[in-house]
DNA sequence: ACTAATAGATGATTTTAACTCATCTAAAGT
DNA sequence: ACTTTAGATGAGTTAAAATCATCTATTAGT
C-alpha cells in the first residue's frame, strides 16, 4: 500500500479542523503524532498538503482536494460502521400492546442482564420508521403465516384474579371480558371452541369487548372480573400471582405470534433475542 | 477509535473478491491476516459480516452493507490520492511550439535526470482539458501580465548559421526571416528598434514571414540565412554552434514568456519545475 | 520591546497493533 | 480414502505508530 490509512485519517482530520492540535485531541493522540503523519504523507506523494506559516498552518490547493475527498470517504464509511454498531449492539422490537405490556417489557431487564452488550429496545404501534432491524413481533393468522417465522401458536382460557373464587357458571349470568380485533381479517377468540370443551354451552355469559386483549386483561384485574384471553399473555401474571385461572380446559385457535421473515434477522444480537423470545414462549 | 482502519479495508477487499485469499493477495498479505482482522472486527462490532460455510464464505446482510459503504468510501479516496500521486510525480507544461521545440523538450532529459522522482510532461497547441496541475508558459505582451507571472522578458537579434560570412547590410538586399504573429493584438517583432539600435535603417531588407519563430529559425539553418527572433529561442542553438550572431545589438521587446496566475502552482514538482526554467531562461 | 505562551517540527525511544508462522479443521475434488 | 484448498486459531515476531524530550518560530500579553 502507498500510504497509510491512519495518515489519511490523521490528515483529515487536520485538514477539517484546520489544527494539528485540535485533530490530535479529535482522534485521541498527541500533536506529535499527527505531525508525523502528515510529514510522512507529504513526502511519499511528494506534494506538501499544508502551507506552514509559523504555528499557523492552512491547506495548499492540492491539499483541499484530498481533504474534500477524504472527508467525504470517510464520513460514508463512518455512517455505515455507526449503523452496524447500532445493529450489534441493540435489538429493537416492534410488537402488539399486549405482549409488549404483558410480557416483552416486564421481562426486558432479565434480557439485558442475560446479554451485557445487547440492549433491547421495545416499541409499540406503527413501527416509525420500518429499518431493516427492527424485528416486528406480530399477531396473526396461523393459516396465513410461514411455518418457519411462528413463535408461538395461541391457546386460550378464562382467568381472573388470583383468590377468587371458582365462578358458577350455570347458576348466574357471568361478565367475561373479551376481545374483537380492530382488524378484521384476524380470526376471532375461540370462545365457542372454549365453551363447548368445558362443557358450558348453556351458560349465561354477558361480553365485553376491547380491541385489545390488554385492555380485558386489565380491567378483569381491576374488577375481580373474568378474561378470556391467549395464555401467553397470562402466563407471567399467573406466576406472579396476579391471575389464575379455574380448571377450565385451554383450547387453540388459529391466532399465533410471528416475526415475518424471521431468518432474515441474522444479527447476533437479533439471534439471541429470538431465541431467548422463543424459549420464553415456549417454556412449559 | 473503534474499529482499525486496515480491519475494515481487508474487509472491503474480501467482500468484494468474495475469498480471504483473493483479499490477501491484492493487499499483499497473507490470509490468516485478513482472517484475523475479520474476526476482530466482527467482535468489535459484535455483528458477524459472513457466513462460514466450511471453507467457503458469503456476506450477511449486515455485512453487504458494510461492504457497500467501505467500497464507496474508500474507493473515493483512491481516486483522490491517485490524482495526488499524479501532481507529485509528473509535471505537465503545455506551452508554444517554438519554446517546446527549442528549449523544453531538448531540455527535458536534464530536468528529469535532475529530478528523478519528477517526469515532464511537455505539450503544445491547445490544452486538451485544462486541468488545474497542468502549467502553461504562454507567449504574451508584458503590459497586460502581473509582473510576478514572468519568467522571462524578450530580448531580439539577428541570427545566421555557425560559421556564416558576417552579412554586408549595405551593400545588397538581405533576405530576413521575422515573425507575424497569428494573434494581432501581440506586440510585433522590434525590428524597427532594432534596426535603429544598429544604424542599419537604410539597409534593403527583404522580409519573410512565419507565423511561429521556430518555422524562420528552422528555415534560416537549412537555407543559410538570417533570422530576426528572439534570444531566449536561439540561445541552445548558439552554445551548441548551431547558430550565431554578428555583433549586433538585441534590444528589448514587450513580449514575454509568462505562467499566468503562477503562484497557484504549489505542488512540490510544479515549484521545483518552475524553479528549473526560470534558472534556464535567465542564466547569463 | 521583551517575556511568556502556543503550535508545530524533529529525532530517539517505547509501545502497540499488525503480520506471519506453524498447526489444525472442515469441506470439496480426485 | 486421499489429497487439496480455504479458512481458523494461538504464539511469536516485526514493523508501524505513538510518545517523550527537545527545539524553533510565531503570537499574545504586559
Amino acid at each position: 500500500m502507498q500510504v497509510s490509512l491512519q495518515a489519511l485519517k490523521a490528515f483529515e482530520a487536520a485538514a477539517r479542523r484546520g489544527s494539528f492540535k485540535l485533530a490530535a485531541e479529535e482522534l485521541s493522540l498527541t500533536p506529535t503524532a499527527i505531525s508525523h503523519h502528515i510529514s510522512n504523507l507529504e513526502s511519499r506523494l511528494n506534494v506538501n498538503l499544508f502551507h506552514r506559516q509559523g504555528r499557523r498552518i492552512s491547506l495548499t490547493g492540492t491539499g483541499v482536494r484530498l481533504a474534500q475527498a477524504t472527508s467525504d470517504g470517510f464520513r460514508k464509511i463512518d455512517n455505515a460502521l455507526e449503523e452496524v454498531v447500532k445493529a450489534g449492539s441493540a435489538v429493537r422490537v416492534t410488537t402488539t400492546s399486549s405482549l409488549a405490556a404483558l410480557l416483552l417489557i416486564p421481562s426486558q431487564d432479565e434480557f439485558e442482564q442475560a446479554n451485557p452488550k445487547i440492549s433491547l429496545e421495545i416499541s409499540t404501534g406503527e413501527s416509525i420508521d420500518s429499518q431493516s432491524y427492527i424485528i416486528p413481533i406480530r399477531f396473526g393468522d396461523s393459516s396465513v403465516v410461514e411455518d418457519s417465522d411462528v413463535l408461538k401458536s395461541e391457546s386460550f382460557n378464562v382467568f381472573g384474579t388470583h383468590g377468587m373464587t371458582s365462578p358458577s357458571w350455570s347458576k348466574k349470568s357471568i361478565t367475561l371480558f373479551t376481545t374483537e380485533w380492530k382488524n378484521k381479517s384476524l380470526p376471532e377468540p375461540p370462545l365457542a371452541a372454549w365453551l363447548e370443551a368445558n362443557g358450558l354451552e348453556g351458560a349465561k355469559i354477558k361480553l365485553k369487548k376491547h380491541d385489545q386483549e390488554l385492555f380485558g386483561i386489565q380491567q378483569a384485574m381491576a374488577e375481580n372480573g373474568l378474561v378470556f384471553c391467549s395464555t401467553t399473555l397470562t402466563k407471567r401474571l399467573e406466576k406472579s400471582k396476579l391471575l389464575q385461572q379455574f380448571g377450565t380446559q385451554p383450547v387453540k385457535s388459529d391466532l399465533c405470534y410471528y416475526v415475518p421473515n424471521r431468518s432474515s434477522f441474522e444479527t447476533r444480537s437479533a439471534v439471541r433475542f429470538l431465541e431467548w423470545i422463543d424459549a420464553i414462549l415456549n417454556q412449559s
